[in-house]
RNA sequence: GGGUCGGUAGCUCAGUCGGUAGAGCACUGGACUGAAAAUCCAGGUGUCGGCAGUUCGAUUCUGCCCUGACCCA
């Protein structure tokens, strides 16, 4: 019994996804317009301060309307990664859920939702002094050296890493160089599978040619609303284009019109190639997710059903 | 009107001393546990401008035509 009761206290969760641009900032205002609630951003790039039209944040008038969560929380020079998004969020969603809040998920960045519901492994966190040293002897020695020593300690790991995958391969060394326990053994005894959440996942799902037709739209929209100042102010800050929330898809190819490679028109083609990527990327990661009920971003009505059905359920039952 | 250099994948171009072609990007699919808008993997794609000629065989050589850029009239 009392095992059950815990069951039923559990946070629960409406997770709002699907590829950038599909529509979810605008459907989440309207159903936090009418089942209340406070939203929890699940964007691993709208977390950094300044960086606001390139990443699409929502608003300040929406923002001021309902309350958003894990927007603008810490500096582009900051460190941020899925282990401090899935920490905060935890401690946000506890409060909120607390105060009987109706919690929305919203966000396209597929290893922070991941993390978020099953949880992450408790692995060593990243250790800069030991990625600066990794990162100057794969500049010195080549990344093969680091593959072959990753193979000698840790053999399972090279099998499922690619030999080119620069970021994996320095990772999993990490882990064993700083713990002495290899990355595989420690993912092994966790593999996603925490359960602290109640959570209908809802999709947004559009055609390729709708999606990419609303990529480009945003894209000149960007450029039209100050996209270049914006990346000017970032570098008047102090900020360093070579900081990693600064290569990234949109911000990437501002730097480089900056330095007069190519003009206007192009520097929205290549954000839009970049970001047409970057949809498809995110649209294979959430295929495999068998939790996400898809729904198109125009079926307003189908979804306020569908959560208003999950809300009933779960406050019909125990409570604590 | 004459000359020079071009016309090869959706785009930019490489190439074939004659045996029907290839890179990058685009496009499509995939991987993903503290960098995830990052990082990485895989896959095609073609009347080689047109028509003739030479040749066993022409995208490659020759002629003519069409077409683009530039130069001279």
């Amino acid at each position: 019994m009392k095992a059950r009761a815990a069951e039923e206290e559990r946070p629960r969760l409406v997770v709002l996804t699907g590829p950038t641009a599909t529509g979810k900032t605008d459907l989440v205002i309207r159903l936090a317009g009418f089942f209340g609630g406070e939203i929890v951003s699940a964007d691993s790039m709208q977390v950094y301060r300044y960086l606001d039209i390139g990443t699409a944040k929502p608003s300040r008038s929406v923002r001021e309307a309902i309350p958003h969560h894990l927007i603008d929380v810490v500096d582009p020079d900051e460190p941020f990664s899925a282990a401090d998004f899935t920490a905060r969020a935890g401690e946000i969603i506890e409060s909120l859920h607390r105060s009987g809040k109706v919690i929305w998920v919203v966000g396209g960045t597929g290893l922070y939702l991941r993390a978020l519901l099953g949880g992450l492994a408790s692995l060593t966190g990243a250790d800069p002094r030991v990625r600066k040293r990794l990162r100057e002897e794969m500049a010195r020695h080549g990344l093969s050296l680091l593959f072959e020593r990753l193979a000698r300690v840790d053999p399972e790991s090279a099998g499922r890493i690619h030999k080119n995958d620069a970021v994996r391969i320095m990772r999993a060394l990490e882990v064993y160089e700083s713990s002495g326990r290899t990355i595989t053994a420690q993912q092994k005894e966790h593999g996603f599978r925490q359960r602290r959440y109640r959570v209908l996942s809802i999709g947004l799902a559009r055609e390729r040619k709708d999606l990419f037709a609303r990529i480009d739209r945003r894209v000149e929209e960007m450029i039209r609303e100050g996209l270049v100042a914006e990346t000017e102010g970032l570098v008047e800050r102090g900020y360093d284009e070579s900081l990693k929330p600064l290569q990234t898809l949109t911000y990437r190819p501002v730097f480089r019109y900056l330095r007069g490679e190519g003009d206007l028109p192009g520097l929205a083609g290549a954000i839009g190639r970049e970001t047409r990527l970057y949809a498809k990327r995110q649209e294979t990661w959430f295929k495999k997710d068998r939790q996400i009920e898809w729904y198109s971003p125009d079926d307003g009505e189908g979804i306020a059903r569908r959560v208003d059905a999950f809300l009933r359920r779960e406050t019909n039952g125990v409570r604590g």
